[in-house]
RNA sequence: GACCCUAUGGUCUAGCGGUUAGGACACCUCCCUUUCACGGAGGUAGCCCGGGUUCGAUUCCCGGUAGGGUCGCCA
């Protein structure tokens, strides 16, 4: 039997990072085991939903490169899909639950109740078998002892999300459901559903829970929460999936560093980890730098131009081989894309902020001499290009009978604004003699003595 | 309140009836170096607590504690 799994978000207008985990296992589960991947949309709660919000989740888990072999092609409930158990769309699904819930209630198993229909629950224990957490006996709770039934319609004739999950699940022939813990508790009531409905249920998977760095619950505000940050943040999808894929299961053999080939063909049920996992950023952008260190040149200045488009600075007032060069210069350096703005930003503007205790302690009155000397130096050699100021700038230290490091500092300050950034000879070359000296007399001029 | 799940350094994890408890991120020190990053060499830091079982428990069992989840005419 191919495994079919499915991944069924509700249109909330963002797609939280414990979705893109449970959608990336789904997606992972069945590409190991040459199964489908469904995308179903629960839209149920039509108040709610729109066009926008599925939109983001198409977008996210295209981005993240989760293709479904089953499901929506656009965002539209009514739009084309692709796959032979449509609509993906619960909102399209009326019909079907309709029909279902009439058996139900003609054979006894479900009745109505204050306009709702309530489905009669068994009494008993019920016992979960789950590929991860192994057997669950659920007992009831003192709130389910007084009264067991749960409403499968609303009053209004909506139905709720436990009996269309069950039935969606059922018609789709959803082989094994793979989702969050927060499931596991309900599962009984899926169970005993699906035995309503005389068909055995699916296997489960319930996967832990993603936890805000502090160990409390995370949603929806909270930082990283959202998958939008990572694109907007300018991380690398890949970086994210491979993160990802370590929270909450693990490869063995003390990997990290994976593609998603490798994850795939490695990918299991049983490794999965039955305890939750605190969401760490700083992780997450060690390995967007491992990354982003490998990205060929055309994709880095790529996603380099669109990073400092989006914080105002537009490249394209820049000649291209300019451009092109200072962004080398950066390759391999910053671990996001976000850090690009402030990393290369004095490329591409004349005006330099100098923070004044930077200036006051590069250009005090033993060093200001020395870069004067630099300075003059530097307007007179030949060849401005880096190897040529290199020798330069260790040839003026080495008269003054101090480290290279003393001229460095000031010149990197003058010419960027920055303490740390590109490699500082190359910097000065692609900016160009006549700009570097008017930093450096910019500076110069701005402090005593 | 009841029910369910979980528990290895700060974080993600490997391991397991007998190990010097391994790796990664982060942090600290040093080296390399034009800064930073990278790279290299070191370092700090861990089996939640209490009972059992056992010759021996981080590992198995029970209890506690803590964290998370669920008990909706939300999904």
């Amino acid at each position: 039997m191919t495994v079919r799994v499915r991944f069924a978000p509700s249109p909330t207008g963002y797609l939280h990072i414990g979705g893109a985990r449970t959608a990336l296992f789904n997606w992972l589960y069945a590409r190991h085991t040459g199964g489908k991947f469904i995308l179903r949309i629960e839209d149920t709660d039509a108040a709610r939903n729109s066009l926008e919000a599925v939109e983001v989740i198409l977008q996210g888990l295209r981005w993240l490169g989760l293709d479904w072999d089953e499901g929506p092609l656009t965002a539209d409930a009514a739009g084309p899909c692709k796959g032979s158990s449509g609509p993906y769309f619960q909102s399209q699904r009326k019909a079907n639950y309709e029909q279902r819930v009439a058996a139900l209630l003609s054979r006894g198993l479900a009745y109505e109740h204050e306009g709702a229909v309530k489905f009669r629950m068994q009494r008993e224990a019920v016992i979960i078998p789950d590929l991860v957490v192994g057997e669950v006996r659920r007992e009831l709770t003192d709130r389910e002892a007084e009264d067991p039934d749960f409403v499968i319609v609303r009053s209004d004739g909506q139905p709720v999300f436990h009996l269309v999950n069950v039935i969606d699940d059922l018609d789709m022939g959803i082989t094994h459901v793979i989702r969050g813990e927060d499931h596991l508790s309900n599962t009984a009531k899926h169970i005993a559903l699906f035995r309503a409905f005389g068909v055995p249920p699916p296997k489960y998977a319930h996967i832990p829970l993603i936890l805000n760095g502090d160990g409390s619950k995370m949603s929806k505000r909270d930082t990283g929460a959202s998958m939008t940050t990572y694109v907007e943040e300018g991380f690398l999808p890949e970086a994210v999936v491979n993160y990802l894929c370590l929270l909450g299961w693990s490869p063995k053999e003390n990997r990290e560093k994976m593609s998603v080939a490798e994850v795939v063909e490695r990918f299991d049920l049983p490794q999965i980890l039955r305890h939750n996992a605190r969401f760490d950023m700083t992780k997450l952008q060690w390995l967007n730098g491992e990354y982003l260190r490998e990205l060929p040149p055309e994709k880095f200045h790529a996603a380099a131009v669109h990073a400092l488009a989006r914080a105002g600075i537009d490249t394209n007032k820049w000649p291209l081989p300019y451009v092109k060069a200072a962004l080398d210069t950066c390759l391999g350096k910053v671990k996001l894309f976000s850090e690009l703005p402030a990393y290369a930003g004095f490329y591409f503007t004349d005006e330099i902020k100098l923070d004044a205790a930077a200036l006051a302690k590069d250009f005090d009155a033993e060093n200001k001499p020395r870069v004067e000397k630099l300075r003059g130096a530097f307007q007179q050699t030949a060849n401005f290009d880096a190897a040529s100021l290199e020798a330069v700038l260790k040839e003026t230290a080495k008269a003054f009978g101090v480290k290279a490091g003393v001229l460095v500092h000031p010149a990197r300050l003058a010419c960027t604004g920055n303490a740390a950034g590109p490699s500082l000879y190359h910097l000065l070359e692609i900016l160009g003699r006549e700009r570097v000296l008017a930093r450096l007399d910019r500076a110069l001029r701005s402090t005593p003595g």
